[in-house]
DNA sequence: ACAAAAGTGTTCCTAATACACCCATGA
DNA sequence: TCATGGGTGTATTAGGAACACTTTTGT
């Protein structure tokens, strides 16, 4: 088949010589921080966009999986290592143009990130610094690169998956009230739940296991909750056939 | 801050001069033809893995987005222009090593056809060739690369999305039966159905249109539906927000 | 008239929603 | 004792699942 051949002839040639593409990873890191859900930025030093907000990203390296890659930066940002992080790949961005110095493809993953877990220097409470988080409803309007659409992307994925997943258990401490965590789902979707609700649902998925211990605070003690098989922190390998996207 | 200046400079040093990834598309294209569920799959001319079945794919050039690149190999490889192809974003396969050459970073996709437009050189009623359509249960074991997990992640979405969203129309042609999108379902879900709550469901989604045309075929003349709306081929530019792996 | 596919409604059950009061504690 | 947040149950409704017979045509 003729058409065949010419095309697997360009495949090779193509890929010998030929100029390629950047690839980054980019990372959409949600937390939540005084009753807001915020996300990690950091500030350009140089050009393009000096001076400007962007997500946290950088180059693939030729001998690391994209994940092992996102991983890296999540790290290398927050001082969290992945380990007990929820990191799933988003979407990849790949406009030309969408970086004016060359083509740069970039694979956004999204991770959720529990607040207590990040190191002191970057949850931005020690003054100005270039790495800070945002709440997302006062994020800069004038965001580097298409790191706006980016993070509205992840944003869509993680209010989607709050419907229909106990993901947002990722964004709260190894333990916690129900009154917690509802008010992180409050906080996530912008909308006020009905209490008696929330807890039956959640306490019918089947996730949660009550402790012994109780959060004491003025009032009556909170009972606490945590996992049900400590956290699913091998969500790294199980993300790749997930339904989100889908 | 230390680290991030350095970080940044490395980011610089990477983007001139450094090596580079190439980066491809790979398209799952499903089309319904025979009572089954089929796949596009290519006989590769050289090595690696020559002479085995891949997934058409191929290199993104530098000036064309990524879903221009997989509606320009979904157009090489079926003669159908992706207009009027439900196209969408899969998943970004990276791990090192799964292309034996070199560093190949895969944006896959997966597509939608309807046989009925599919060119017949491409039907693979002509005898052997070198790009055929298999039955999903009857792929060759050996297929190239990680073609196969590609293959099954977009089978998995596939299947996800055919649960709360009438994405399965873009495999009919224009015009069809309720009987027919029924057994479409089947064929694709691997199970029956109930006739009556499939009708409900589908007619409720408020999506289909009867015609006033009917399918005469021996018995009862079945009634003929279209889209209410023409075929959404506008899907392009929505994919990207879309649940789908989220 | 009969074979074959088209077409149509109701009952049941599960899951989501709406909604209001008592409980335990610290000050 | 009172203010504050923790904790609980029921009635209603909407959507999904199970299920069988009548209609229309060609032969």
């Amino acid at each position: 088949m003729k058409r065949q051949s010419q095309k697997e002839f360009l495949k090779e040639y193509d890929a010998s010589g030929f100029e390629r593409p950047s690839v980054t990873v980019d990372l959409v890191m949600f937390t939540v921080m005084n009753e807001s859900l915020n996300v990690l930025m950091i500030r350009r030093g140089q050009q393009p966009f000096s001076g400007r907000w962007a997500l946290p990203g950088g180059f693939v390296r030729m001998d690391e999986t994209l994940e092992e890659a996102a991983a890296r930066e999540l790290d290398e940002e927050t001082g969290v290592s992945a380990n007990g992080v929820y990191l799933e790949q988003l979407y990849t961005f790949g406009d030309p143009g969408r970086d004016p110095r060359t083509r740069v493809i970039t694979v956004a993953y999204f991770a959720l990130v529990d607040s207590s877990k990040i190191e002191p220097r970057v949850t931005g409470q020690e003054g100005i610094s270039d790495v800070q988080w945002f709440p997302v409803h006062e994020l800069p309007k004038d965001i580097a690169f298409d790191h706006w659409s980016i993070m509205e992307c992840a944003l869509k994925r993680l209010r989607n998956k709050l419907e229909y997943t106990a993901v947002g258990l990722e964004l709260l401490p190894d333990q916690f009230t129900l009154t917690e965590l509802q008010s992180l789902y409050e906080t996530i979707l912008g909308e006020e739940l009905d209490k008696r609700n929330f807890r039956k649902k959640m306490l019918s998925m089947g996730v949660l296991r009550p402790t012994k211990g109780y959060r004491k605070g003025g009032h009556r003690p909170a009972l606490l909750y945590e996992f049900m098989d400590a956290k699913p922190s091998s969500t790294f390998k199980k993300t790749r056939f997930e339904r989100g996207t889908g």
